[in-house]
DNA sequence: GCCCTGACTGCTA
DNA sequence: TTAGCAGCCAGGG
């Protein structure tokens, strides 16, 4: 798969890649559930360096920040795309722009089988 | 190897 | 309840 990423690139890729339909998980938690619960920036910029490739098998839009909201800066475009592909999984955004965490918010993998 | 930037957070005021 | 601000981790120049 990636060919020289940096491992907590890839495990991040590895992790967001099992996050279900429907659901989301904030930066934070991808961190902590990568036994890095301060990394979660850098969870950022692993998903911002995102490869081409990977858009396709990395449901990269199911991350989003610790208030419910979505997290791009300056990038409109983006914002717009991400809220997009999140209503057509059936997920609710509400007058503010933000989804309810206590909702949609995956648990994370119950079973770790590979590591 | 140093310094700045950023798809983040939690704590203060 | 909202607005700031200082840590944190990893890349890029």
């Amino acid at each position: 798969m990636a060919g020289h990423l940096p491992r907590f690139f890839v495990q991040v890729y590895r992790l967001v890649s099992r996050i279900p339909r429907g659901k989301v998980v904030t930066y934070g938690q991808v961190a902590a559930l990568l036994n890095e619960p301060r990394a979660a920036r850098a969870v950022g910029t692993a998903l911002r360096y995102l490869p081409q490739p990977f858009i396709r098998t990395v449901p990269w839009q199911r991350v989003i920040n610790v208030t419910g909201g979505i997290s791009f800066r300056g990038d409109v475009l983006r914002v717009e795309e991400q809220r997009w592909l999140l209503e057509d999984e059936g997920i609710e955004f509400n007058r503010h722009g933000k989804v309810d965490l206590k909702k949609y918010r995956w648990s994370g993998p119950k079973q770790r089988k590979n590591r």
